[in-house]
DNA sequence: CCAGTTCTGTAGTGAGTGCTACAGATATGG
DNA sequence: CCATATCTGTAGCACTCACTACAGAACTGG
């Protein structure tokens, strides 16, 4: 067993505190005095813990993949492709107009610095969602749910086009209303699946 | 006729300066230290101009919207919606993939930050842009050129989303080719003119 | 040539930054 | 109960931040 006084508080909950306050000033915007006050722990405890404010960043960008593993996954279970897009981006809207944390943290939190390690962090977590949609959709190629001269690449790029749009307009104000029209309008360009649909989107939870 | 010891630099090229230096490391990832080098001016001169950081920051959001003056109303004067839609996207494109300023001034340089006067400052020039956009739009709905059904705000805001997604993808490295595919799936969405089309986009120029 | 005015360059200001030394508190293993 | 190990809280580190006081330089008007 782990030897020592034990630590006061719960890493997940602090990581939670964290992440509000870089989801809402960025991570140069988010200063030690913020995040400390916002996790209810001193400057020694943090530094023990996460060892920097780069490494609670990175603490907090792996707790944010991990509360979000569930929702991914349940957009790419989607029966087509299509349904694919349409929940993804019906989901963020819901998710980038919560006004507590308008936007998305991998847009909002380090879009330009100083240096860009966090950019170039941020922008890999974006892109491995990006590669995650994609490899649905090549599937979806594969199985003739997308038409054979689609481009699975281009249009998972395109929907994280608009979802980077998203954000950006979220974090500026724009209600759930007006960006679920960008989304209805975005999905137009989307190919229809090419087999024959038995189910609609919003039953594919309970199906299989 | 003006006393005193005249101003040893030329305020538009320190302004373009000072651009490229909020452009490429954000509003405050950019310290004084940075912007005097960039400007080639010492901190007094700085004030003496431009009153403070945040002051300097508004007359560079001047100078963009005055660097960019040319291009806006050329892609609002194209013939119709769908030809404003396509050059808009299209340029932005090419402008925002330039290898020296990544992205746009406009997502890059206040996202999310310690106080949200700036961001808030640079979310109300985009929505200037998005204004334009949509009053075309409500023109060309008018003239029958888009069909009655369309919602000139919606496409507006539509091609903002776009927009501000290509941005955020080319800060993080995406190639124009990329961004150009993008915005190609994006333009399938776009309703095509309802007026008989006498002339292609790219001879607009040309025309009277 | 001088007074008045405006800008420039040096050399700082206090405030806030990320981070840490150190002492005391709280646990485990023997 | 003691040695060891880990965490907490106070206090403060060196550094950078945006910003400026001040003196001298460079102009205009008289």
């Amino acid at each position: 067993m782990r030897t020592g006084r034990p630590r006061s508080f719960c890493v997940e909950e602090a990581l939670d505190s964290a992440m509000d306050v870089f989801w809402r000033k960025g991570y140069e915007g988010a200063s030690l005095t913020d995040l400390t006050a916002a996790m209810n722990i001193a400057a020694p405890s943090l530094y023990a813990c996460f060892g920097s404010k780069e490494g609670l960043f990175r603490a907090v960008l792996e707790r944010y993949d991990q509360r979000r593993e569930g929702f991914l996954s349940e957009v790419l279970d989607a029966p087509t492709a299509r349904d694919v897009a349409t929940l993804f981006l019906k989901g963020l809207v819901e998710r980038a107009t919560d006004p507590k944390t308008p936007g998305c943290l991998l847009v909002q939190s380090g879009q330009a610095a100083d240096d860009t390690t966090i950019p170039d962090m941020v922008a890999r977590h974006r892109a491995e969602k990006e590669a995650a949609v994609r490899e649905r959709f090549e599937t979806a190629k594969r199985q003739g749910d997308l038409p054979g001269s689609s481009d699975p690449a281009a249009l998972a790029r395109y929907l994280m086009t608009i979802a980077n749009g998203i954000c950006v307009q979220a974090a500026a104000g724009a209600s759930a209303k007006e960006l679920n029209d960008v989304a209805d309008i975005a999905l137009m360009s989307f190919p229809a699946s090419a087999k024959p649909k038995k189910k609609t989107a919003s039953e594919h939870v309970a199906a299989s």
